[in-house]
DNA sequence: CTTTATAGATGATGAATATCATCTATATGT
DNA sequence: ACATATAGATGATATTCATCATCTATAAAG
């Protein structure tokens, strides 16, 4: 039990920032131990720092992968299917009842806000970073010229974000079906005023 | 230092929850200790238990309690300017730069939501509940038949929240503004459509 | 006035938990 | 092959914290 070799670091490297990506989302960055992410990565929590500097980094780290996860899958849709239809893709995968259970699988932005919405840390600048991305690659497949894009996307990720939350803290199923209606006629008219 | 009177109990259970209810709202509810809650309260730990049996139900009686303004303040804007200007005037406070940066005296949902959407907890439940009761005193200033109105304001919050959320994490003045102009709008467009 | 129940203070307790120190086996550079 | 730098294991350490036990002064009941 010691020293490996390059790629075996990277692969353990990419372990433990998948598992913490999982597992932020799931219980908050808070909710998680150093101790338990070693563990879900099938280390001990002892090699930790040879890989980050402290737990905060860790999260900052886990949270632009979730990012990174999230944009390439819409490229590539975009790829495939267009721009617009990835974007529509986007928003019903969202405000679906399976992105409201899988929290662990779905958007790092509304499993960490309110978290993160407290202070400066490298959480916080994440998260920013973050949300400032996806908003770009959604402003892309939404029509108007790119201020009104952009903002109309801003808008649409607001209301994703906000949909979701409030669907996930809802108890009954029924509760949380009428929240993500509402939600999804709202994201649809952010998107769709002045049309080309 | 010891037993007081009836309303002399009723006055300190009053400043624990009313402290808690802003120090969740700044901290998040693990953010803060008991007896750091206690200290604000200008008390020690101890006697916290002979006022909530856990730090949770304390969490819910804050929570409580600051839907219960929140609500009071809308009815009573309500009854002398009228529903809808009141709601209006909710969303303006709601989307300024104020409640951004002012989030101890803000909204519980936005500052709560990502914290409580994980597991079964008192805290989730009285999220849930404050959500509906919100929701349901926004639809009464808002137009169309019941069920639309309903809708209409369950958007319209979630567009809220997520837009005060996003708002929070953006690093700047200028990316916090532009957040709140297109959350603005989406609300706007929210309760409009279709309008009398 | 006497008794008793109790609000709040003081001070454990035990469980987590982030981070550090040290050890050792081995991959890597020579 | 040899030397050495290091990934990961083991095991502190020092905090922090929720909750409980106990004490005491006093409000309320009789």
């Amino acid at each position: 039990m010691a020293r490996v070799s390059k790629e075996a670091k990277a692969q353990t490297h990419e372990r433990i920032v998948v598992r913490a990506s999982r597992l932020f989302r799931e219980k908050g960055v808070e909710g998680i131990s150093v101790s338990d992410i070693m563990a879900a990565a099938k280390l001990t929590h002892g090699g930790f720092y040879r890989h980050f500097s402290s737990k905060d980094e860790l999260a900052a780290a886990a949270i632009g992968r979730a990012i990174d996860d999230t944009i390439r899958k819409l490229e590539e849709e975009s790829a495939c299917l267009g721009a617009e239809a990835a974007v529509a893709a986007y928003f019903n995968r969202y405000l679906s009842a399976e992105h409201v259970a899988a929290a662990d699988r779905g958007c790092v932005i509304a499993a960490l806000a309110s978290e993160a919405a407290r202070g400066v840390s490298p959480i916080r600048e994440a998260l920013a970073r973050g949300a400032e991305r996806i908003i770009a690659a959604l402003a892309r497949g939404i029509s108007g010229e790119p201020t009104e894009s952009r903002r109309k996307a801003t808008a649409a990720f607001a209301t994703l974000v906000g949909t979701l939350l409030l669907a996930r803290s809802a108890g009954s199923r029924r509760a949380i079906d009428d929240v993500l209606a509402a939600g999804r006629e709202a994201v649809e008219l952010c998107v769709s005023r002045t049309a080309p």
